[in-house]
DNA sequence: TGTCCGACATAGACAGTCTATGTTAACCCG
DNA sequence: CGGGTTAACATAGACTGTCTATGTCGGACA
């Protein structure tokens, strides 16, 4: 069942999804490879994809290199710059925060959640 | 160390919070019982609280009774309501099926998830 | 030549939390 | 008895980020 992808967690999964996969990935690649590793439960929207990539270019979490995809079709190559792997590490960090604080404030069993 | 809580979460950890303490909390005191579970992670903050309460008040997930704190003042003490408990389990299990997703596009065990 | 589609891009809607401010009334202390 | 403090409720507006909807461009292929 498809959820939507929670608010502050989209740059997190794009930085993780392109450490995954260095000097592979164009935009589109990333929602299909997201997508994929989620199971389907996330689909990414081009609205939402291509404005946090803009985003994340402006703070110098990665990098775009234009190229041509196996098909020859235009595309932008993006990786991940050391400043964005801090990033990625702290956004990490956070959500585990975050995930533990809700798990407690449920008081459900590591089962239930 | 604190943390936002994220946008769409608030009526669950609301919801969750009353039915762990049945007729016993108005506003403040869940405020104060979810900053106590989340260890201090979650500050809710009453810009937060009060729309929260409303919305599920028009929703029909809780109802509210006025009545007066241990020092006798004035609070608005809440229950959650059958359409609210499975408000609450939906979210539940919805907020599950997203930290799984996430989890897998992060592709950490869960110990360090 | 014309349709399709991959890939990138932007505008605006919308939802929910945060900051900031305001109100009421009980309590405490001098 | 009067003034400050605080509990408790409440609302307005800022802000952020995702979603829906729409648009563009160019290569492939019939």
């Amino acid at each position: 069942m498809r959820e939507d992808i929670p608010p502050g967690t989209l740059d997190m999964l794009i930085l993780r999804t392109l450490a995954r996969n260095p000097d592979q990935l164009h935009g589109f690649g990333i929602a299909e490879a997201i997508a994929g590793n989620s199971g389907g439960v996330f689909i990414v929207e081009e609205g939402s994809l291509y404005p946090a990539l803009q985003r994340m270019l402006l703070q110098g979490w990665i990098v775009g290199d234009w190229g041509r995809t196996a098909d020859n079709r235009r595309a932008r190559y993006y990786r991940v710059t050391p400043s964005g792997r801090r990033q990625m590490d702290r956004a990490v960090r956070s959500y585990g925060r975050v995930t533990r604080a809700i798990a407690k404030v449920l008081n459900l069993s590591p089962l239930e959640a």
